[in-house]
DNA sequence: GTTCCTATGCAG
DNA sequence: TGCATAGGAACT
């Protein structure tokens, strides 16, 4: 082994970096640095480097030292990708936190956090040999690609598989490579492209009056071209770069007159990178006065800024807390400093986000889900400049290279989106933006009109500042609200389908009165299930452990887990029964049960199947704004982040399928929700109306729900976490175990559960069949783990690390799936 | 015997 | 993650 200190070159330093690959691996790797990289290397700058025997990665420089490691010769880094560092140091804390408290690997943070534009990897293409040996002899197969790379000359590994159709395909790759008629080559595609665009400048030489006459007089044949200049010259006063583009668009003077004039070198074309990201010059002076109660809660926020790093907005629908940030967002960035606003994906594509862009111009920067690579990473790379000085954004925007961030604000808070549950790096947006907050020395707000149990606990004991808005911004009337129970009116002969009469009542007279409608049923499809009357046989997915939903609009059965769909039946296939009932319904079958009631009148559908396509919701929304549809109904869709002028009634089809799910969350949960739909109804002037329908019509939830009593519920929720502990009092990590065979799974899990219980003791739960035992063909189980909430939770954790670590080495349990979901919800 | 799939180990 | 390798099931 060459060791540095033996070599020729023992005045040049031999350097070696750790790198971080965005893959999930365990450990970072090592390489080392070629003498004529060493002055470009630096901590978070990307490399490309092999890892394996043919993979083209880049990886990120974790860290930079000068001892050669041990027990292995470290392979060289073949270059240096970047300029400047794109991962900034308190970044790299950022993640250290996040691979520790969610115990995952840091290549799982890294593949989360870089826009797929900055992490290129190979791709194995097989290249025909110019030569081919004469004297061939060949299988079908080999020849059956010989003749396509005969015609194209490359192929890549994907394409082979889908030719062979088979998945084994490298000893035929390997066969024909020892034949010599082909080789591989390793692409490195590079995901990121600027866009570039032709900008048109005048000949400096024409710059001067002379010149230009003389110019005129030559042009004078050629009318088209003599156009195309003027239209230029008109331009240049007004703007610098002009694009070809805009001005073939405003000359009208055509291909062929612009070609003649660059040939004639009066004009010089140029590419230039241009953004893709509209960039609105304009920024619009939204004025706006806080009313005296926000005026109010904008000072107590700054006030509980000096002592707390946290501040909790309790403040209740439509009580303009949008203004609010807006005013606090106005202060920081105006003293230099950047901002986050994290909001749920869902409220991103709304109307909040063109308020709040039209307020601030481009300052700001959003980013999301919707957003393809080349858009995100031109947005990282203006947070990292700096330009963007606030960036509106989903759960994965605090991993942006944020600088100088002193504010962030999370909207509705108590938003399970801000989860992430897979794939690792599982972690909760808010939980993990605070800790940002604290790396940056900046505050943060979160905002929710039905905070988080956890969140308001922790505003309660002080730990964060609580502030509260209770008054509706410019008067508006919190909506009557009604619960009509579904028992009631069945015995007294008062339902029609779906809808009890005092619902309907409620619904003829808003269409009257020309106002709209929302009805909310948490469940998509059709009929949840079909199932033989006879034999009581139901049609299960074949992949999953649930029943079928039936879709009517595709005539199919479809599974909501996996996506597996098969055709509907008419006769059951175990019996041969033709009594095959419906049971349950979605929110497809009260479209068509509302159709029959109102025939006129136009009904939309708002849910994961109507809003697939890329502008479905878009126009939805869109064609409800303009009052195109009268009714809108949807799933959870329809609470998040909408505002319409004029809906006047919200109904809840059925309240108890939210408050029967079996979670120690149901209850707030469907606190949260109902209030947030009811909150939809008449923003503006008018009182509007909330119905909910419900069988356990008395229940407290609902009830406090009615009363708008926030307080009751957490009191109620408090008490109950505190009796099973649960969070706030308890910290809980979920273990799911996963294996394809339900035998090992059960085998397996025990073994787990009973390592793990050894050293946590009580602290252990299950294994658990979770309520789905199989998706996609694998079974699955649960261990639960609650650690009380003074426990050292690093020491568990770790305990749980090392342990899962053993446990998969062992022979029988290798092929075992285990994951670690800490704070799982 | 061949062909293909699946499990498993490993990369610096 | 993706690839090499080994062992075995299903085919000829």
């Amino acid at each position: 082994m060459l060791f540095a200190n033996t070599s020729n070159y023992t005045e040049r330093e031999t350097l070696f970096v750790e790198v971080i690959l965005p893959l999930s691996l365990t450990i970072n790797y090592t390489y080392r640095v070629p003498f004529e990289l060493n002055e470009k290397v630096a901590v978070g700058k990307r490399v490309v480097i092999q890892f394996g025997k043919h993979k083209i990665y880049t990886a990120l420089v974790k860290a930079i030292g000068q001892t050669p490691p041990e027990f292995y010769e470290a392979k060289y880094i073949i270059d240096v990708v970047d300029e400047i560092p794109v991962i900034t140091p308190k970044q790299f804390k950022f993640w250290d936190w996040i691979t520790s408290y969610y115990l995952c690997n840091e290549g799982d943070v890294m593949a989360a956090a870089l826009p797929t534009g900055l992490k290129l990897a190979s791709e194995t293409i097989l290249v025909l040999r110019e030569e081919l040996p004469e004297e061939l002899e060949l299988t079908a197969k080999e020849t059956l690609i010989l003749e396509v790379l005969l015609k194209q000359q490359r192929m890549s590994i994907d394409e082979v598989v889908t030719l062979l159709g088979q998945k084994t395909v490298y000893p035929t790759i390997n066969s024909m490579i020892s034949k010599e008629l082909i080789y591989i080559e390793e692409e490195v595609v590079e995901k990121y492209k600027p866009l570039l665009k032709s900008f048109i400048r005048l000949n400096p030489f024409y710059k001067e009056e002379v010149h230009l006459k003389e110019l005129f007089t030559l042009l004078e044949k050629a009318p088209k071209q003599l156009d195309a200049l003027l239209a230029y010259l008109q331009i240049a006063k007004t703007e610098t770069a002009i694009a070809k583009q805009r001005l073939l668009e405003l000359s009208g003077s055509g291909q062929a007159a612009l070609k003649a004039l660059v040939e004639k070198e009066v004009f010089i074309v140029e590419k230039k990178q241009v953004s893709r990201l509209s960039d609105s010059k304009d920024e619009f002076e939204v004025n706006f006065t806080l009313s005296i109660a926000q005026q109010n809660a904008l000072n107590e926020i700054k006030a509980q800024f000096l002592q707390k790093d946290v501040v909790l907005l309790h403040g209740i629908t439509a009580s303009g807390k949008t203004q609010l940030y807006i005013k606090i967002i106005e202060q920081v960035i105006s003293e230099g400093g950047q901002v986050l606003f994290l909001l749920p994906e869902i409220a991103l594509t709304t109307q909040i986000v063109e308020r709040i862009k039209l307020y601030f111009g481009d300052k700001i920067g959003v980013y999301h889900s919707k957003f393809n690579d080349n858009e995100r990473v031109e947005i990282w790379n203006k947070v990292l400049n700096g330009s963007y000085q606030v960036v509106l954004g989903a759960r994965s925007a605090i991993f942006l290279p944020f600088g100088e961030l002193k504010l962030v604000v999370v909207d509705e808070e108590h938003e399970s989106s801000y989860k992430q549950h897979d794939p690792a790096p599982r972690y909760q947006a808010r939980d993990a933006a605070i800790y940002l907050a604290h790396l940056h020395d900046a505050k943060v707000v979160l905002g929710s009109a039905t905070p988080s149990i956890e969140s308001y606990y922790n505003a309660s004991s002080n730990k964060y500042g609580l502030v509260k808005l209770e008054e509706r911004f410019g008067g508006v009337q919190l909506p009557i609200q009604e619960v009509v129970s579904i028992a009631e009116a069945t015995k007294q002969k008062k339902m029609t389908a779906y809808f009890t009469s005092v619902l309907l009542a409620q619904m003829q007279l808003a269409l009257e009165n020309k106002e709209q409608i929302i009805l909310f049923q948490n469940r998509r499809g059709y009929a949840t299930i079909l199932i033989c009357a006879t034999c009581g046989y139901a049609p299960k997915c074949v992949n999953c452990d649930v029943s079928l939903t039936f879709h009517k609009t595709s005539g199919k059965l479809h599974c909501h887990y996996c996506g597996f769909h098969q055709n509907s039946i008419n006769s059951c296939p175990a019996c041969g029964s033709v009594h095959i009932e419906q049971k349950g319904f979605g929110t497809e079958r009260i479209e068509e049960e509302l159709a029959l009631i109102f025939p006129d009148i136009k009904i939309a559908r708002l849910d994961l199947d109507s809003t697939r396509s890329k502008n479905g919701m878009q126009q939805l929304i869109a064609d409800f704004q303009d009052k195109k549809t009268q009714v809108l109904i949807g799933t959870q869709m329809v609470a998040k982040g909408l505002d319409f002028d004029n809906v006047s009634l919200i109904g809840v089809i059925n309240a108890d399928t939210l408050l029967n799910y079996p979670d120690f969350r149901a209850f707030e949960r469907s606190y949260q929700l109902l209030a947030q739909v009811a909150g939809r109804a008449g923003r503006r002037e008018k009182q509007g109306m909330a119905i909910i329908q419900a069988y356990s019509d008395s229940h407290r939830i609902l009830n406090q729900v009615l009363t708008n009593d926030y307080l009751a519920m957490y009191t109620d929720e408090l008490e109950e976490r505190k009796k099973y502990l649960y969070p706030p009092f308890a910290r809980l990590i979920f273990i799911n175990v996963k294996h394809k065979d339900a035998n090992v799974l059960n085998v397996a899990s025990q073994a787990l559960a009973q390592a793990l219980r050894t050293q946590l003791g009580h602290r252990i739960l299950g294994p658990e069949q979770p309520l789905v035992a199989r998706i996609r063909n694998y079974y699955l189980k649960q261990i639960s783990v609650k650690v009380e909430k003074n426990a050292p939770i690093q020491k568990v954790k770790n305990v749980l690390k090392e342990t899962i670590a053993e446990f998969n080495t062992q022979k029988e349990f290798k092929s075992v799936w285990v994951q670690i979901d800490v704070d799982p919800y």
